[in-house]
DNA sequence: TATGAATGAGCGTTCATTCAT
DNA sequence: AATGAATGAACGCTCATTCAT
């Protein structure tokens, strides 16, 4: 299961231990002791802690970015445009690629995001939006033509709501689905990750299309 | 508002510091430097920094209770049932109201609701369930009749997708205020944290509202 | 001997280290050791291992550059201008004299000297300068008055001539003093640092004095 | 002069990292990556870093001895006994040819010294002795010859005093560079190696020829 | 002959907490 | 009630060296 070599092996013990404990709360001794490595081997092998969390981040979204670019490929030479619907499932489709790919670690993806978001962590955000924005950028653009008219500044905060469903919901997968089954036990449900970003679908779609907004309410 | 005694400092020291680096980057020594109070304070009135994280938690939700429960009684003695948006509205102003009483410290709060989604972070999770659930139910009882027909575990998974964008906005505020600002310098946009709490309405009103479910996809 | 309370063991056991490995070689966990203390002891009390270092600076300079001024003070309502020799005298009987109240650590002083003129090292050599210089003044120019008369820069140059001649030999004074004994065992000599003091007063005084500078010598 | 082969561009790249730094403070991983060369090339050439220290020794001492001995000769056939100042020159000549062939690095030849001086350095003390010691004698005695005359204890030490003069002067003679340039900018003074070798002559010499000693101070 | 990978020991520093007063 | 001092544990990281090839 585990791919053979020392930095394999300490991404994928990494991988487990941010997932499952966040990545300031996780040690490099953590780290390299599940990997059954040297302790100075991340310094080796990723010049520091935060150049393990980069080649972790670069494992999961380079292949996310070519999976999405390879399905958009597929308007490329038509006239269609795609709706709202089948974008959100490429994007879901593409993340669930991702993951059969690094088994049960969508979470650390969506862990890295929302690190990536937070201050003082410009240097993380820098290096993911240099490496990626552009081949970002037409996904982004199909999402918009199917979405109400809006401003741009609009359009970048349900965005970035949509973001904050998709991370939130991912990231605290664990936790969620045990509230979840502990709430309805009676249903048995068999909630899987794969139905969660299912059911996201049209939300997020009534989201970006939602029309007008509400009138400004007044100071308090 | 006005921070007379020591536990009162050290409370609002720690606020700033937790909505500027979050927790786990927070330390004693920042705080009690900051609140100006000696370093073994926290432990002597709170018994640890858990203990703080508590006592803010507590400071900011208990407000927001109140003022939740306050805007529902007018709809207690009628017939008229509230619209989603109302109820969204009402929300976003006790949120509101919550922050002008606690200068700047929204994230704060956001924050709080993700650490206590956390893995590891049961003890913090149960307090809050075990101190607030009960006083919510009416509120959420409203949304579930005003969002489209769906099972509760639906439901669950729709009042977190919103909880996703709430908290994830918010927490992380002023890093998206300064990518809106750096992306669309020309319009001179005053996104202020009110206007991300207005836009959100209507793009998690009709979330809720979505009826309908994409067929599952198929396995890959 | 040592004197009472933890900061204090530390400068102590830190000044014997310092002295028998010098600063890089002397690790914290030696110090704190050798002081008995908690090995956090040195960062609580000074910061850091250079905070430490600055410390150990202070107590060998402040309590020279005062018996420097001490000494000085006999010649300040004379007209009487110390001649060179004297005022050599002056300053070896100052090292003494703090050598006898930090005993047997001149040469930790001497490699303090020596580490301040070490690149990398600017941080430590405005901290001495901006402390003591002014403070010096007053005895340079008198050492001046009584040297040959020269340039501003030559005599910059031969003060460190000087300077030299004095940190090399009472830095690696043990070594200096083991070859001298292995060399001249018939001897028997007793040479102790007071005397090695004294040799020099009559060496460093001629080479101030000394007139004339010999021709370039052309270009190799 | 130049680099052909792996273990002469590790000399040249330590021998530059080592005057920029001093020896402790340079690591392999520098001078490996200075020289473009592997990791373990120090220690497969030259066993450990001890032993290029050794190798960098060798590579100016070597040829600054025969220099010595070179210019020495001239006085062999003749009864001419050479002066002070022209034994002094012909060291400070020799000392700026083993410069010109290793390109700007006396003050890692000085450091050196410095090093070879400290405790916990026996080994390459014993190294340089037991290789240059007998090839010095004539020139000291030369140097003796023209001296104050004195008891060998004194001469020993004298010539220590000398010693240090030259290593601080030139092991430091970046940042005293620095310090003259910002204390007189005025005279935009050319202050160049040569230079300050050539103003050590007559004071070194001076030194050298000062009789007499002053009495001993009293005990303090 | 030469090297990329790996290692054990140790580095200075920081942490939340506790102790003695 | 409150605090300055002190602490044990752990942190990320770097070191010169060695190993397997």
């Amino acid at each position: 299961m585990s791919s053979k070599g020392t930095p394999s092996s300490i991404v994928n013990a990494a991988e487990e231990l941010f997932a499952e404990q966040g990545f300031a709360e996780t040690t490099v001794r953590q780290i390299t002791s599940r990997a059954n490595v040297n302790l100075a081997a991340i310094n080796y092998h990723f010049g520091s802690k935060k150049g393990l969390i980069q080649a972790v981040a670069e494992k999961f979204i380079t292949p996310l970015i070519n999976e999405l670019s390879n399905q958009m490929d597929c308007y490329v030479d038509t006239d269609v445009k795609p709706a709202l619907d089948d974008l959100l499932e490429i994007l879901m489709r593409a993340l669930l690629i991702v993951r059969s790919e690094n088994q049960n670690t969508l979470p650390v993806f969506m862990r890295l995001l929302e690190l990536a978001y937070m201050n003082n962590q410009e240097e993380l955000r820098d290096f993911l939006i240099g490496r990626y924005k552009s081949r970002l950028e037409h996904f982004l653009d199909c999402i918009r033509d199917d979405s109400a008219p809006m401003e741009d500044d609009e359009f970048f905060w349900r965005l970035h709501f949509m973001l904050g469903s998709m991370t939130f919901t991912l990231s605290n997968f664990q936790t969620l689905h045990s509230l979840e089954k502990s709430r309805f036990t009676s249903k048995q449900s068999e909630t899987e990750m794969e139905q969660i970003l299912h059911r996201m679908i049209p939300v997020l779609s009534a989201g970006m299309q939602a029309r007008g907004e509400k009138l400004y309410f007044s100071k308090i």
